[in-house]
DNA sequence: ACGCTATAGGTAGACAACCTACATATGTAT
DNA sequence: ATACATATGTAGGTTGTCTACCTATAGCGT
């Protein structure tokens, strides 16, 4: 997948992975893989500034710890985090359907399906 | 939809309506709202700017034509274009797919589905 | 005659978000 | 000692879409 793909969409996934259970940045990003099969290998430098802006945006509360003398900052969905995450799943499958509509070819009138 | 949702699928989009038959720039906003059922509304300030990209790409050809007085710039896919279209259709199914990995609930283990 | 709408094309400048590349630091294994 | 995994972050550049304009013709209503 080419790096830009998930343009405007950055936000749906990290609010997902974050639904289940608080993580912190690096294992967000591990998550992305796990759940991705892969596909996903989001770079540091886009998951990083993604993470403060949601966090700007309330949509997510962090909190430092250190685990095995490594610092952490967990990220939790807030209650607005989650809201967001429903409206983000719906404008998913509304883009999707529309996608979907415009990509699939086009058959000729009165060609048989 | 939120009007900056098309980014980095655009091309595709331009494309596929491309790929029945060619059309003039205001015939694909046209098009575009047609196949989305009225969610895309493209502003011509998106449009034309990446109907010239893509010609600069050579994935279009546009040749001028002038119909009841109006000038028209009609673009037919290429080669190169249509090859581009099978790309971004395969690009676009990926795509989806994680989407709808990660973005989907992550159900507990165990639990009944 | 005048204005409005639809048709048709276009540019300029702003902005958001992602990328690459780099910087820092600790723990663990070789 | 060296390398890798873990962990977080910043700086600067690129790109693509957006908003807001501009130009022009045809056709309609008033």
């Amino acid at each position: 997948m080419r790096p830009d793909a998930v343009r405007g969409h950055l936000d749906g996934l990290i609010l997902a992975v974050l639904e289940d259970e608080p993580r912190h940045g690096y294992a967000i990003i591990e998550a992305l893989q796990a759940r991705s099969g892969g596909a996903l290998d989001l770079p540091t430098g886009t998951v990083y500034p993604a993470l403060r802006r949601l966090e700007r945006a309330a949509l997510l509360s962090g909190t430092w710890s250190t685990v095995a003398g490594r610092e952490r900052r967990t990220y939790t969905l807030t209650r607005a985090g989650r809201h967001a995450l429903a409206g983000q799943r719906a404008e998913w499958h509304e883009f999707s359907a529309v996608m979907d509509a415009v990509l699939r070819p086009v058959r000729a009138a009165g060609e048989a399906s």
